[in-house]
DNA sequence: GCCGTTTTCGGCCCGACTGTTTTCAGTCG
């Protein structure tokens, strides 16, 4: 599966290249719809291409041509039309996409004309005032690449989902002085729950867009207004510069402006096909009726997917992977809700790196109306954040089972671990004390820089020792800081389902570990799920909330989620597995 | 390069803004 990953990223930056060489754009289009459908495809295309009874053309978007060019990728690595149009242009030249004001013409133009094809030469180039020599560039466009090269080095200008949600509820009260809460609306990727978010985008239902706009760009921590009209302004906020888009609209065109600015731009794309196909056309007003002017449907979403033939589409699965088709035989899936979990299965203590006791944390599970909560502080080999050994972990049990029994806290406390997986696939704590206990999460902390072959093998015996339970943030990314460890998903995911091995979804914002397209491809190997906090601190608890718009990216319903299960139904699935 | 409820050829999503221009190409979402 991380093969897939890497060969969409292969082939969408070939189109990337192929749009800075200026080639054909429906050509190019073709290489990124077949990157996208690749990246959500939950079996291996190598695979694939090795088994003489599946066809790679089976799949959306996937031809010949594009057949021929994963057949090539598997025996060399690469393809020759990206050998070819790496000779012409350098791949640093990608990076340059990156910067605002600049898109592919520019960069060709940029090459062509000063071999510059880093950040660094564009920096220069524009410091010494010699980018406003090319027609149709300016000074302002030097400042501007300037300031964007600033924040792409600040960050890759990606922010975490917790920032954006943030800045958001912030804005959202100020602005609660001239549109009540039920009129503003957030979309963007912050409302289909990706993982980070590159801007926000906030939608006011309202009769006096001057005086929302103007409260807005006077709202507390806007820095820079990048722009302000008569419907819209943006404008930089917060200490970490995030842009806000704020649309002043009026009710009636609400629903259509929500799907246009929820995207993602593939599945709008996609939309917009159709609607085309079925002679409408669709943009940010409404949905109308070639040739006429008055729309068909606009104030409301439900409308606009009804007309065009679907039920309406969550946001969370709006990347046009799938759920047109889905909505159009209606069979979408009943996705998991925050309402749905019963219960946080990974939070630490004071005993280990966490900084509340079992009680504060249990009490504060116990507020936000959890049926259970697992204490699950860090094993000794965690020397650093004090981990338990073998007989602190027995007397944790006890204490535990005291409490249960007394029944004080009113919500029922799982005795549980995070036992690191050691190098070699070892569990940091032996048999007697993992089976003293209710729940096992296993998780790599250490020797991360394994090669995946090592890194494979080792999580595989990991998920062969009989009290393993959960596999905890099984990639070990850290977002905007570290990438995925590199192993074969597919076969661990494969382990975990035989094993009766559930896979987390790390809500921890910092994580949100597992990735959509992993869980989706874990879920088609019959892998089950839990959704949990990795909480350090009462307040964390709350992040649940993007763990479960992750689960909802990865299209899982209630029955795929452990900890949507009532208590006994949790033990059950938690009980030593037969063997 | 892909695809087919008008099609195996001829289509392929939409509108706004910006900065640079003297009428619009390029970028963005």
């Amino acid at each position: 599966m991380l093969d897939n990953v890497r060969i969409a990223r292969m082939l969408s930056e070939t189109a990337d290249l192929m749009e800075i060489a200026q080639e054909d754009g429906f050509r190019i289009r073709s290489y990124r719809n077949a990157a996208a459908s690749i990246e959500s495809q939950p079996e291996s295309v190598l695979e694939m291409l090795k088994d003489p009874s599946k066809k790679v053309t089976d799949i959306k978007g996937i031809g010949k041509g594009i057949a021929h060019v994963l057949t090539e990728i598997a025996e060399r690595g690469s393809f020759e039309r990206r050998d070819e149009i790496l000779t012409r242009y350098p791949p640093t030249a990608l990076e340059l996409l990156k910067i605002q004001g600049l898109g592919p013409k520019s960069i060709a133009l940029l090459w062509e004309h000063y071999r510059v094809s880093t950040i660094d030469q564009l920096e220069a180039l524009c410091k010494e005032g010699k980018l406003r020599e090319l027609p149709r560039m300016g000074q302002k466009l030097e400042e501007k690449v300037l300031r964007s090269i600033e924040i792409y080095r600040r960050g890759a200008g990606r922010f975490l989902v917790s920032y954006a949600d943030e800045v958001a509820a912030a804005l959202c009260d100020w602005l609660g002085e001239v549109a009540p809460p039920g009129k503003i609306h957030v979309a963007g990727s912050y409302r289909r729950g990706k993982e980070t978010i590159g801007d926000l985008d906030l939608l006011v239902e309202t009769t006096d867009a001057p005086a929302v706009l103007e409260r807005f760009v006077h709202a507390p921590g806007v820095g820079e207004v990048l722009g302000k009209g008569t419907n819209k302004a943006s404008a930089q906020v917060g200490g970490q510069n995030l842009q806000v888009d704020v649309r002043a609209l009026p009710a009636e065109s609400l629903g259509a402006a929500l799907q246009y600015f929820t995207g993602s731009k593939e599945h709008n794309i996609a939309l917009r096909t159709r609607a085309v196909s079925r002679k409408f056309t669709l943009n940010e007003y409404g949905l109308f009726r070639e040739g006429e002017t008055v729309a068909v449907a606009s104030a409301k979403e439900e409308d606009i997917y009804h007309e065009l033939g679907l039920a309406w589409i969550p946001p969370e699965l709006r990347e046009n992977t799938g759920e047109i088709e889905r909505a159009e035989a209606n069979t979408l899936p009943a996705l998991v809700d925050l309402a749905d979990i019963r219960g946080d299965l990974h939070m630490h203590t004071v005993e280990s790196d966490g900084r509340a006791t079992l009680e504060e944390m249990a009490l504060a599970a116990k507020a936000l109306g959890y049926e259970y909560v697992a204490i699950t502080d860090h094993s000794k080999a965690l020397a650093m954040a004090n981990g338990l050994d073998e007989k602190r972990v027995l007397a944790f049990a006890r204490l535990v089972q005291a409490i249960n029994k007394e029944g004080h806290l009113g919500i029922h406390v799982l005795a549980g671990i995070e036992c690191d997986i050691l190098r070699d696939g070892r569990m940091d704590l032996d048999d007697e004390a993992l089976a003293a206990l209710d729940i096992v999460i296993g998780s790599v902390h250490s020797y991360m820089n394994q090669e995946s072959p090592e890194m494979t093998a080792r999580l595989l015996r990991a998920v062969e020792n009989p009290y393993l339970r959960v596999m905890g943030h099984p990639t070990g990314r850290v977002l905007l800081h570290r990438d995925p460890f590199p192993f074969d998903f597919d076969t661990v995911a494969g382990a975990c389902a035989k094993n009766h091995v559930a896979m987390e979804i790390n809500s921890s914002p910092e994580r949100l570990d597992l990735h959509a397209s992993l869980i989706r491809a874990a879920k088609s190997r019959g892998v089950r799920f839990v959704v949990d906090t990795d909480a350090h601190l009462p307040r964390h608890l709350g992040n649940m909330k993007f763990g479960v718009k992750m689960a909802r990216r990865g299209w899982l319903e209630k029955a795929d989620v452990l900890n949507a299960l009532p208590l006994h139904g949790l033990m059950k699935a938690m009980r030593r597995r037969p063997s």
